[in-house]
RNA sequence: GGGCCGUUAGCUCAACUGGUAGAGCAACUGACUCUUAAUCAGUAGGUCCCGGGUUCGACUCCCUGACGGCCCA
């Protein structure tokens, strides 16, 4: 707790006197008959019934702003679904209630009952004819016409950035939504929703770094998981041929406008679908959910217009690299030569990195910014995607698609590899890089492998990054501005 | 990890070349029974992020650190 201001040390005083004079600051039995919304609600369609006389209404909120005018006052006041103001007269309230309330502040809870009529310039108000605080705040707000800004104390302090930004509330009333309409559109394609371990003794399905934990009981070490999908998987073995999870993922790694260590993730499986059925039903999703949203299948961000009406480009990632990345054909299949190439452009390569692990490397730099449309790369590099499944015509791609949009990673997709045969030499070849230095490799997963030797259907599976998608749908320059909470050091001051 | 920027009253921001730290809102006292960022009169409010250095003198210049933002890796 830091050095009380005198601002608190004031509204402190005032507390003790609210208390000697007997008032309850924190009642639990106003309840209001219902709130701004509908009250606003009923205006629009009933007027006729309201007016000094007419139909009285129970009402609560935060007050926020506060005009006292001597014996009478008006107030604005809000609570979780709009805004109201009251008018308050002493004479109409009695001397007790009205200096009840003007010891009051600006961020108390109050309850007011009383009629509505209309103030001089139009304004629907509700007067006052009972009066009640229904919650005491000991600190102050920020100022009602600047609010707060510093981004520091909104995310460290976000109920403060939600009480006074508007844009804010908005922000997550449309993720929440954005989820709510996901949920949906997957519910009505007959997929399942699961949940499976966060914390794994092996933490697979993805390249990177995870969060170690501790069990005391089984006395072993657990890891968080980096991603779902070895054992939605599992489930998929098991029978379920539809599945999804929308949940958290971690990833010891850094943070950044688009990184925080942990984020939501949709991840789904289908059996007998392939990866190009999973593209059809992304466009579709994406469509039908920013329709939803957004009122249309075009929207902007940060100064661009994105469509997400289907039909996306799809384009597989080697043509990519020449036709949007710049590189020359001929050099496409010599690594030496790509590593040249890597070295003048400053594109940071280890020599030790495979040839499909250059060439996606490149990618990640030249192209991959560029795509500001909804477009599929597909045909990634087998040393690059030990889950995925090996292309027909060509093994050394793999039947899988990233999806980006805005210059970033969306979502990835693939057919499953369901020969255990092959996946457990995946598993070999990915300890290989683990020995030659990438930390980041997947690691064998044998009891994996054992589900996969029971048999699983031909599958296809994805996962979508709904921090990100929230982003596109909300115009947020930062994963900082979609995500509640996110993470920061320790506060010191 | 690197670069740039920031941190001053509860909040939003000023403070010139180094010379006693300011405003608006919020708060407090008073006036005011239709205000709309109400108005009017007055009052109070500061560890200038922490620590060190230079200087007669540091919010200001230098160094270390903390936290945050943006960009890069």
């Amino acid at each position: 707790m830091d050095k009380e201001s005198k601002l608190i040390q004031v509204r402190k005083e005032k507390i003790n006197e609210l208390k000697e004079n007997g008032i309850n600051l924190y009642p639990n039995d106003f309840k209001p008959s219902c709130s701004i919304k509908e009250l606003k609600k009923i205006i629009g369609k009933r007027p006729d019934s309201l007016g000094e006389k007419g139909d009285e209404f129970y009402v609560a909120g935060r007050m926020m702003a506060v005009n006292k005018m001597g014996k009478s006052s008006f107030i604005r006041f809000k609570d979780g679904s709009d805004q109201l103001q009251a008018y308050l007269q002493k004479n109409r309230l009695g001397d007790e209630t009205y200096s009840l309330f003007k010891k009051l502040d600006i961020g108390d809870f109050i309850g007011v009952k009383g009629p509505l009529f209309q103030t001089r310039t139009g304004e629907w108000t509700l007067l006052a004819k009972e009066f009640r605080l229904l919650s005491k705040a000991v600190r102050p707000l920020p100022e009602k016409f600047h609010g707060l800004k510093d981004p520091e104390k909104r995310y460290r302090r976000r109920y403060l950035d939600l009480i006074m930004n508007e844009d804010t509330r908005q922000i997550f009333i449309k993720r929440s939504k954005i989820v709510a309409s996901m949920r949906r559109f997957f519910e009505e394609k007959g997929f399942m929703e699961v949940e499976t371990p966060m914390m794994q003794p092996l933490a697979g399905g993805a390249e990177a770094t995870p969060f170690k934990t501790w069990h005391n009981a089984l006395g072993m070490e657990l890891f968080l998981r980096i991603a779902p999908e070895l054992y939605l998987k599992r489930l998929v073995v098991g029978g379920f041929e539809k599945v999804f999870e929308i949940n958290r993922n971690f990833r010891n790694e850094g943070i950044s406008t688009r990184h925080n260590p942990e984020f939501t993730m949709v991840e789904f499986y289908q059996a007998y679908a392939d990866y190009e059925n999973l593209m059809d039903l992304t466009e579709e999703m994406f469509e039908s959910i920013v329709k939803e949203i957004s009122g249309s299948t075009a929207i902007e961000y940060q100064g661009q217009t994105i469509d997400f009406k289907k039909g996306w480009q799809r384009i597989p990632m080697i043509e990519s690299l020449v036709k949007i990345g710049g590189v020359d054909p001929a050099i496409l299949d010599d690594t030496e030569s790509l590593l040249n190439f890597a070295q003048k452009n400053n594109i940071q390569i280890t020599k030790k990195d495979r040839h499909g692990k250059v060439l996606t490397k490149l990618f990640d730099i030249l192209v991959e910014p560029k795509l500001i449309q909804p477009t599929f790369i597909t045909g990634y590099p087998i040393e690059v995607s030990p889950l995925s499944r090996k292309s027909d015509g060509n093994p050394e791609l793999t039947d899988r698609f990233e999806l980006f949009i805005a210059g970033r990673e969306i979502a990835n997709g693939f057919s499953e590899i369901n020969d255990p045969e092959d996946q457990h030499n995946r598993f070999l070849m990915q300890a290989q890089q683990r020995d030659e230095g990438n930390s980041e490799a997947h690691i064998m997963d044998s009891e994996y492998v054992e589900a996969l030797e029971y048999g699983m259907p031909p599958t296809a599976g994805e996962g979508i990054g709904i921090d990100r998608f929230v982003m596109l749908l909300t115009d947020s320059p930062s994963i900082r501005e979609v995500i509640l909470f996110p993470h920061m050091k320790k506060n010191v001051c």
